[in-house]
DNA sequence: TTGTATTTTCAATAAATTTTGAAAATTCGG
DNA sequence: CCGAATTTTCAAAATTTATTGAAAATACAA
């Protein structure tokens, strides 16, 4: 296979991965561009490369900046800006989800508690199921947060290792 | 609270939660419903809650079969099919891992693999970066495949009690 | 400054996804 | 079987989400 066509197949497949994770097809197609691009590119070549309009591009990329995916290169000379994606994979995950679980995990928890506290006598069966999944869900919650804190901190080799051993 | 509002808020933001996963609105409505109903539902009941058509009942409820996450339960004596939920949250999270992991973890890795072996010099920079990057990915996605084999066979109290000896 | 290159915004449009509801198919007691 | 109850299907409609492109804002060299 020729690299222009592995680099549209990975791009595209990038791009229908992301959205079964919430993000959107374009938002992950120029990441998977720019990982796989020794040099930064700039707004028209992500354009070009992807046939996307002026704004949409502008939109992502800045989507993927919040993200802490992507970051703004200025090139001496230039007046252009470039944009470049953190290539450590390992980086890239953690960095997912670290803003992940801040969006998402965190307001689910704190949504959790205050459901737990519903009124009620805990002998109606209704109110008792209710707090019972409520209860477990949460307690599975917090433990994966504590877990992805320590993921997030992580080396990827140290994170490898260890779970090497206890996934034995 | 009272827990008419709980529930209600509860299902609600399920359904959000879902959104960004990849799942739909209604569907992770449904399941959240039926995760704190004490006794199983007809497609009906579940219309009246949630204030939706029958065909989108029918059509997420035979989704959430699909995913194992529901199931049809017949009571003696009704006509009617009922609907219930595994209510245990770690064999939940177990089978969407085993279920995503089968439809989205495991094609990426197959189409990395034929990727990596694109043609090309591989001292020119754009084959190098391509091939770097995929190898990358490919090598976490490997080991992810694996933690998450281990992670389905899991059980509960062993998984916490692991993590939390190796995550101190 | 001023003029031009570049970036950003956002209302309008297009595309994708979800939902509806009525018709068709199926199931099952009598 | 028959017929009513129930489930399933799917084309059309509604809704949501993504994309465009031109105008406005900004940045910067001269």
């Amino acid at each position: 296979m020729k690299l222009t066509e592995a680099k549209q197949q990975f791009i595209s497949s990038w791009g229908a991965f992301g959205t079964h994770w919430g993000i959107n097809r374009t938002m992950a197609q120029i990441h998977a561009l720019l990982l796989v691009s020794p040099d930064p590119l700039t707004q028209d070549d992500i354009m070009e490369e992807l046939n996307i309009s002026r704004g949409n591009t502008n939109m992502n990329i800045r989507e993927l900046i919040n993200w802490g995916l992507v970051d703004r290169v200025l090139l001496p000379g230039e007046r252009k800006e470039y944009f470049t994606a953190e290539k450590d994979i390992w980086k890239v995950v953690k960095q997912i989800v670290k803003e992940r679980k801040k969006r998402e995990l965190e307001p689910m928890l704190q949504l959790l508690d205050k459901l737990e506290e519903v009124e009620g006598d805990k002998r109606d069966k209704h109110v008792k199921s209710f707090v019972d999944t409520v209860s477990g869900i949460k307690k599975l919650g917090r433990q994966a947060d504590k877990t992805l804190d320590t993921l997030v901190k992580a080396e990827e080799s140290w994170f490898i290792s260890s779970l090497m051993k206890v996934f034995k």
